[in-house]
DNA sequence: TCATTTAGTTATCAAATGATAAGTATGGAG
DNA sequence: CTCCATACTTATCATTTGATAACTAAATGA
């Protein structure tokens, strides 16, 4: 196996999701929503209750922009803090029922996108696929070895 | 099979993605770069003579802003024109000889990381790899219905 | 108890990116 | 030749995002 070879094959595989999920994400109508925005609520969406910690270092944020950005989300009451209650300096955040509400619309959306997507493949196909994501995602991307 | 699990699949995957090749490309020590421009020259790298407006559908920017870019990474001498014989309105862009210098530089830093979360797969773990890159690439990405 | 660390916030400034209007030059259809 | 479309460019402004300093409050540890 040629690693270099493999590799190469990665880096043109992480352009291409990346243009694809640019054209299944754009021009959602969700009113006022920035790309930064909608990538925090879409990582709630996925991971349900986190703290502002784990959005700054999953998504890339410096704490400060961090917490103006969770704010905008509050103000547009997408999000609410949740308390910890051992550790009163942390918080929880998830959706609000309107956030939920507004991600299920996006959501659905995404899909339909999705869905044509794949609409011509056959079960056979769609076992592939889907066993395919399970690999990458097992075999590479879970090994992230994160070093800050 | 069940399609909209498939999606579910699918959104944390890409999310993943996201977050792995931010981690990967991050902090590469190339002088004075910013995001878009690295996202330009990886295209280029990747697709070797490419045209303004193939740039500018692709990595989904308006001409004017794509044209100011190219303008900036032309500037710094990583890019050049070459003119269309036939169609004169048109040129072509590729890497000069310091940009293909820096590119391999990042590629050979980013292999290195790439290289960390394959270390422990076994030969027959690498094969699956490549047939799960492949699968994708063939089955979802390159079905592409793109709307304008 | 007191210093230090952690979790998060506020404020501010700079840089990157997005959007739009208006321009040039060429190509092509009629 | 005229008109319109295409391929790009320049200029300008608004918004988004990044970076940094300085802060509060609670936890932790000696």
């Amino acid at each position: 196996m040629n690693k270099k070879e493999l590799f190469h094959q990665f880096v043109a595989f992480t352009a291409t999701v990346h243009q694809v999920t640019h054209d299944l994400t754009k021009n959602i109508k969700i009113d006022d929503i920035t790309p930064i925005q909608y990538k925090i609520l879409e990582y709630i969406t996925i991971n349900r209750l986190i703290t502002p910690t784990e959005v700054s270092d999953c998504l890339h944020l410096s704490m400060p922009n961090t917490s103006r950005e969770l704010r905008k989300l509050r103000e547009k009451n997408w999000i609410e803090k949740i308390n910890d209650t051992k550790d009163r300096r942390k918080h929880y955040i998830r959706l609000t029922e309107k956030g939920k509400h507004m991600m299920d619309e996006a959501f659905t959306c995404i899909e339909t996108r999705f869905q044509k997507l794949i609409e011509n493949s056959s079960n056979e196909e769609l076992e592939e696929i889907r066993k395919a994501l399970t690999t990458l995602q097992t075999k590479i991307f879970l090994n992230q070895s994160v070093e800050k």
